[in-house]
RNA sequence: GCGCCCGUAGCUCAGCCGGAUAGAGCAACGGCCUUCUAAGCCGUGGGUCGGGGGUUCGAGUCCCUCCGGGCGCGCCA
C-alpha cells in the first residue's frame, strides 16, 4: 500500500473495532496511500461502526459511469446477505458512519445498495499540488529483493522476434518495480551452453585458421550458424570434431574454452547493440548465462537423489511429481539428468532458483518466458519447493506471454517464412517512423532522433499495451498510427503540452502553485492524475504493463478533451484560470513522461 | 488420451478479488480550424460477450457441459 495521500486515520488500523474519531479535515501527513486505499479504509471503518462483521469487505472501486460519482462502495450488498438484512437500509447505516467531510462533495445510495461518492474538487486540487503522483511512487512501500529473469536470448543465433516480448515486457516490469523502491536484480539467463556450441566452436576455429578475424566471421551470426550447421551435416570429420569439442568444453579444456569465450563475447556484443537500440536497461553485468550453473548441476542432482526426489528410470535421473499427476494418477515426470550424463534446462533452472534464493536473497522471483513453457515452469517450481531450494515465503512467479502473430494469424515470419531478425525489424520500425513524421521544422538530426524514439516506441507500446498472456497480432500500420491507443499518440500528447509552454515562454517549475478545478473536464483530469499510483501498484503486483498503457491512453484522451474545452493561452482567459490550467497540463506531461519511462519509451519536445 | 490457454462490434483490443444501460480505437457516416500542434476534438450507426445448463439480489467475469481454435505432455530449450 502506498502513496499520494496521507492520513492519520491509518492509526486506527492498529485499533481494530474502535470507531474512528478523527474528523477527516484533520488529515495530515502521516502515511501515504492512494485514494482508493483511503476510501477503502474509511468505508471499512464505517462498516464496522455500523455493526457489520470485519470480514465483510467494502469493495471500493472507481465508478465506471460519471453518473455514479467518482468512486463507489459495493460492499453493502454482500454484507447485507451475510447479516441477513436489507441492503439499502444497510447502505444507509454505512453512509451515516462515513467520515468524508472535506473529501466528498456528495454521497448517494443508488440501485440495490451502491454507495456513490463524488469527491470534492478542492480536496482533489490540494492533493494534486501536495503530492504530484508521478513523483512519489516509492513512498510507504516495503522494499523487497526481486529477481527478474528476462530476455535470455540464445547466443548461438542472432536475436529474433521471439526474444522481443520477454525483453521489453520484462524491462517494463523491472522499471516499475524499481520505481517503487524495490531492490531489483536483473538476470539475463542467456543460452551460452549446450551441444550446439561444439559445432559453433569447431566452425569458428576452422575460420580462424583461414586468417579470418573472429569479429568478422561472426558478423552475421545467423549466417555463421547456418554455415556451421551445413558443415556439420555434410562433413563427417567436422561433425566428429564438433562432438569432440563438446566433451572438451565440458571438461574445461583451456583451448576450447578460449574459443567459447570469444564466441560468447561477440554474440553478447550483438545483444548489447539491440538492447541499446531498444532502450532496454540490460547491460553486461546482468548476464548470468546457463554456463554459470554448470559446476552446480552434478551437486544438485546428487542432492535430489539423496533426498529421494530423483530416481533412475530408463537410465535417466527423473523426478516424478504426484502434485502434477493427471486425473488417472500418473505422476508428471521431469528428467534432471540424461542417460548419457548430460543435463537439461530443468536442471539449470533449478540451480538458478537455488542461486537466486540462496545467494541473491530473492523474496520474489519472476521469469518472463513463453507461455508454452508453463508446464516446465510449474514442474521446476514444484521441485524447488520440495527440495527446499525455495521456502514458502519466496514467491515464484512465471510471467508467461503469448506468441507474436502476423496479420495472417500465424506466428510472425518473413515473407519467405524465415525467422525475423530483431535488428532488421527495429531498423524497419525507425525507417517507417521517419516516413510518418510530418514536422518540417525539425533539423535532419532532430528528425532522425524523433524517428528512432517513435519507431522503437511504437513497437514496444504495441506489445506492452496488449494483455501479456495473449497472443498478439503484429501490425505496422496500427502501431505507427497517431490515432488510438498507440505509442505515437501518447508521445504526441506529450509534445503538444510541451509546445504550450514553449509558446507561452513559461517554465513550469516557476509556476505559482495554485489549482482550481471548475469545469468537469478539469476535475476528470485531476482525478485521473491522482490514480497513477493505483495503476502502477497493480502493474507491479500482476506484472501486467498493459494496465499502465490503458491508463496513459485514458489520461492523454482526457487531456485532449480538456484541451478542446478549456482554453489556456487564448485571449480573455483569467490569469488565475490560465495558471491553474497550466499546472494541470504540466502535471499531465510529467505523468505521461514518467509513465512512458516506466514502459521504456522515450518522449521528445517536438515531433 | 491427459493438461493448460483462448473465443467480446467487420478488424485490433479493454473490461480491475461478480456489480448498475458491455467500453475504446480502426473502418463507415455526419459535424468542428482567421486564435494554444486538426498527428486533434464532438457526434451517429454497429453486440444472442462461441452454444447450452447451473450458482444468486446480480454472471462477459465463478462451476459443469458441448462446439471451435492454439499450445504443451521423460532424455531440445
Amino acid at each position: 500500500m502506498r502513496s499520494l495521500l496521507f492520513c492519520c486515520l491509518c492509526r486506527s488500523l492498529h485499533l481494530p473495532g474502535r470507531p474512528l474519531q478523527s474528523p477527516a479535515h484533520q488529515i495530515t501527513d502521516v502515511q501515504f496511500m492512494t485514494i482508493r486505499a483511503l476510501l477503502t479504509e474509511l468505508a471499512q471503518n464505517a462498516m464496522l461502526a455500523a455493526g457489520i462483521p470485519a470480514e465483510c469487505e467494502p469493495h471500493v472501486a472507481p465508478s465506471k459511469n460519471p453518473a455514479f460519482g467518482d468512486y463507489q462502495i459495493n460492499g453493502a450488498m454482500g454484507a447485507a446477505k451475510k447479516v441477513g438484512s436489507n441492503p439499502r437500509e444497510l447502505a444507509q447505516k454505512i453512509v451515516a458512519e462515513l467520515k468524508l467531510d472535506g473529501i466528498a462533495q456528495k454521497v448517494e445510495i443508488a440501485g440495490p445498495g451502491f454507495i456513490n461518492i463524488s469527491l470534492d474538487s478542492a480536496w482533489l486540487a490540494k492533493l494534486l499540488l501536495d503530492q504530484p503522483p508521478y513523483a512519489s511512487l516509492a513512498q510507504g512501500l516495503e522494499p523487497q529483493t526481486i529477481v527478474v529473469d528476462y530476455s535470455g536470448p540464445n547466443l548461438a543465433k542472432e536475436m529474433h522476434v521471439g526474444h522481443l516480448r520477454s525483453t521489453i515486457i520484462g524491462d517494463a516490469v523491472v522499471r516499475v518495480l524499481e520505481s517503487q523502491g524495490h531492490n531489483v536484480i536483473r538476470q539475463n539467463h542467456v543460452g551460452d551452453w549446450g551441444t550446439q556450441f561444439g559445432m559453433l566452436i569447431a566452425e569458428l576455429e576452422a575460420q580462424l585458421q583461414q586468417d579470418e578475424r573472429a569479429e568478422l566471421a561472426l558478423q552475421d551470426l545467423e549466417h555463421f550458424y547456418q554455415k556451421a550447421k551445413k558443415h556439420f551435416d555434410e562433413d563427417q570429420a567436422f561433425a566428429d570434431l564438433a562432438r569432440q569439442y563438446v566433451v572438451r568444453l565440458q571438461a574445461g579444456d583451456a583451448e576450447v574454452l578460449k574459443l567459447w569465450h570469444k564466441f560468447r563475447e561477440v554474440s553478447l556484443a550483438h545483444c548489447e547493440e539491440i538492447y541499446e537500440l531498444l532502450n532496454v536497461s540490460l547491460t553486461p553485468e546482468h548476464v548470468r548465462g546457463e554456463s554459470f550453473y554448470n559446476p552446480d548441476l552434478p551437486v544438485l542432482v546428487e542432492e535430489l537423489k539423496n533426498q529421494g526426489l530423483a530416481q533412475e528410470d530408463q537410465g535417466a535421473q527423473v523426478v516424478f511429481l504426484q502434485e502434477l499427476a493427471d486425473k488417472n494418477g500418473n505422476p508428471s515426470p521431469v528428467i534432471v539428468q540424461k542417460k548419457d550424463g548430460g543435463y537439461l534446462y530443468s536442471t539449470s533452472d533449478l540451480a538458478a532458483i537455488r542461486f537466486r534464493v540462496g545467494t541473491l536473497g530473492a523474496a520474489r522471483i519472476m521469469v518472463f518466458s513463453d507461455a508454452r513453457q508453463a508446464l516446465h515452469m510449474q514442474q521446476v517450481y514444484t521441485i524447488a519447493r520440495k527440495a527446499g531450494f525455495a521456502s514458502e515465503q519466496v514467491k515464484l512467479e512465471h510471467c508467461p506471454f503469448g506468441t507474436m502473430m502476423g496479420s495472417d494469424g500465424k506466428p510472425f515470419k518473413t515473407r519467405t517464412g524465415g525467422t525475423v531478425k530483431l535488428a532488421e525489424l527495429l531498423h524497419e520500425a525507425v525507417e517507417r517512423a521517419s516516413k510518418v513524421i510530418q514536422d518540417t521544422e525539425l533539423t535532419a538530426e532532430e528528425k532522425a532522433e524523433v524517428a528512432r524514439k517513435v519507431g522503437i516506441g511504437a513497437v514496444k507500446y504495441a506489445d506492452l499495451s496488449k494483455t501479456r498472456t495473449l497472443d498478439y497480432v503484429f501490425n505496422w500500420d496500427q502501431m505507427l498510427s497517431f490515432e488510438g491507443n498507440t505509442g505515437p499518440y501518447l508521445q504526441y500528447a506529450y509534445t503538444r503540452i510541451r509546445s504550450i509552454f514553449r509558446k507561452a515562454g513559461i517554465n513550469p517549475a516557476e509556476l505559482e502553485a495554485q489549482l482550481q478545478l471548475v469545469e468537469p473536464q478539469e476535475k476528470a483530469l485531476a482525478l485521473k492524475l491522482l490514480q497513477y499510483g493505483e495503476t502502477v501498484d497493480q502493474v507491479a503486483q500482476e506484472a501486467m504493463p498493459h494496465l499502465l498503457c490503458t491508463y496513459l491512453y485514458d489520461l492523454a484522451s482526457l487531456f485532449m478533451t480538456f484541451y478542446e474545452a478549456c482554453p489556456i493561452l487564448k485571449d480573455g482567459v483569467d490569469v488565475e484560470i490560465r495558471n491553474s490550467r497550466l499546472i494541470l497540463s504540466d502535471s499531465v506531461a510529467q505523468t505521461l513522461r514518467a509513465g512512458l519511462e516506466l514502459l521504456g519509451i522515450e518522449v521528445m519536445e517536438k515531433m
